[in-house]
DNA sequence: TTCCTTGATCGATGAACGTCGATGCAACGG
DNA sequence: CCGTTGCATCGACGTTCATCGATCAAGGAA
């Protein structure tokens, strides 16, 4: 793998009267930013907010792209720690880590949103 | 202007639960996004939100860029609706625009951020 | 074992991006 | 008037990215 994953950034980079960021929490918080500036990977992201779990071959087929693509989209929002994979035989179903979700939201408002699992 | 202000986007994307996105609002949440995907422009955005406005020529001296570097990124945000300017004789004083900030806070967790002012 | 299916990786290509020097343009001071 | 200052735009260069076809690895079914 080329890249590890992110380390958490636990302060608000983007609030009104957010204190300084020093170098790297800019870094980290761009790469997050980074993952979710494509349309096919917010569409993926908004697919993964309302089913616990969605299949690749899902994706594949919703998105209109051919597979190596999704995959590699996948791979970039798995990185950035927004997704996670299960491997269940030879299928792969991906589902959201609401934790990274929010503490993006955290560092752009500078407000803790409730955190609420889907049931 | 080569390009016109994005519009506004006021359903949740990523928060768990949140309904199915069209389009069209997929690729303006990745744009505005994008605009938050280098470390230079969220140095901006951070300085930008602990005070209220900053002169060009001061993120020229603190970001150890060249100035027509500042004023591309400086575009880049503007463009994307999360800071404006105001011409004060030569000067060029930039801030930020908190609603965009809290709305692209609320379309990643689904909770309206309390907005608040900086005094 | 031998196929088929699912998903990840590789390699290549075209587009987009960050950076900077040079230039243009408006506002001030002489 | 002319020269300077502050910022935006332009052109170019090197890097990164999105996309796809081809290929590979792992699992299930025969």
């Amino acid at each position: 793998m080329s890249m590890k994953e992110l380390p958490l950034v636990s302060a608000p980079c983007c609030a009104p009267g957010a204190p300084p960021l020093p170098e790297e929490e800019r870094v980290v918080l761009a790469a997050r930013f980074k993952a979710l500036a494509d349309p096919t990977r917010v569409a993926i992201v908004n697919r993964l907010a309302g089913a616990d779990e969605v299949c690749v071959c899902v994706f594949v087929g919703e998105l209109g792209l051919a597979q190596p693509t999704v995959s590699h989209h996948l791979r970039v929002l798995r990185e950035a720690g927004l997704v996670e994979a299960r491997r269940r035989g030879t299928w792969a179903f991906y589902r959201l880590v609401p934790e990274a979700i929010a503490e993006l939201g955290f560092a752009l408002t500078g407000t803790r949103a409730s955190s609420r699992r889907a049931a």
